[in-house]
DNA sequence: TTCACGCTTGACGCTTACGTAAACGTAAAG
DNA sequence: CTTTACGTTTACGTAAGCGTCAAGCGTGAA
């Protein structure tokens, strides 16, 4: 009766691949390379909060472009435990890494949302012409 | 003696791959796939502006994680000729479609960004916490 | 003429990120 | 007990995006 507060928190396998909209093949390949680690109850899958949140940060990261490989590791920063120096002086720095590279990408998408104006800005001024011209 | 007004303007495969440190390989790759079309003098291969601007625009769509199937869809925008009207509204469709993708990356980095700068603060907090513990 | 240099065309190989069966387990429902 | 639904592993297939030879051509300098 007491687990009555804590409503359901897990998923299967095809939950998740619902709520996500990818393939069980896709969640169990990244699971295959590390990326997620869910609970086994017997032979089948439970997913915890944890690896929900780390699913949509691994599909956040393939639309911006990162290989799986970075991506496991921008993701394994994320819950990273505090651990000694060394390890936070490298985190730090792996965190100033990809912001530069995040910062290029943005660069990226600005420019080309400029240039994709230019060509509508042309596209709109054929179409007019075209109507007009045909009377 | 005429032809000093016009500085070069062409380039060989080589000088582009330096220029945007690209492999040969990977120039003539995107030939294959229709991406670029230079010209040829005997049998080697004469780049102008307009490939060299194409290749730019290549690379930018592959670091923003577009296919090459995309990006050839999405470069061949650019230099459309004006055509006729089905053709022209075809083209607006596309650009609507692409910058609504576009808007999302830039949705997906800034959200990245900031979860980035959530992380580091921990990190800071944790490096301090642990130079000020040890005396 | 010979040599080197830069370019050419195959053609096979490799990695990434899955798709796609095939064959089997398990648990509830009819 | 059989069907149905949902899950599992194993394993081969594939498309994209090149890397990496191999072997040959063209051209300018020595």
């Amino acid at each position: 009766m007491h687990n009555s507060q804590v409503p359901a928190e897990t998923w299967s396998i095809a939950e998740l691949a619902a709520e996500y909209d990818v393939t069980l093949r896709t969640i169990r390949f990244y699971e295959d390379r590390g990326l997620l680690t869910p609970e086994r109850r017997g032979t089948a899958r439970v997913y915890h909060p944890r690896d929900r949140i780390r699913l949509a940060l691994i599909l956040r990261g393939k639309r911006l472009g990162f290989s799986l490989d970075e991506i496991a590791r921008i993701v394994d920063m994320y819950d990273a435990e505090p651990g000694e120096e060394g390890q936070l002086v490298y985190l730090l720095d792996q965190i100033t890494h990809r912001r530069t590279e995040l910062e290029q990408r943005r660069q990226d998408i600005e420019q080309t949302l400029q240039d994709l104006a230019e060509v509508e800005a042309r596209c709109q001024a054929d179409l007019t012409a075209l109507r007009n011209g045909r009377t």
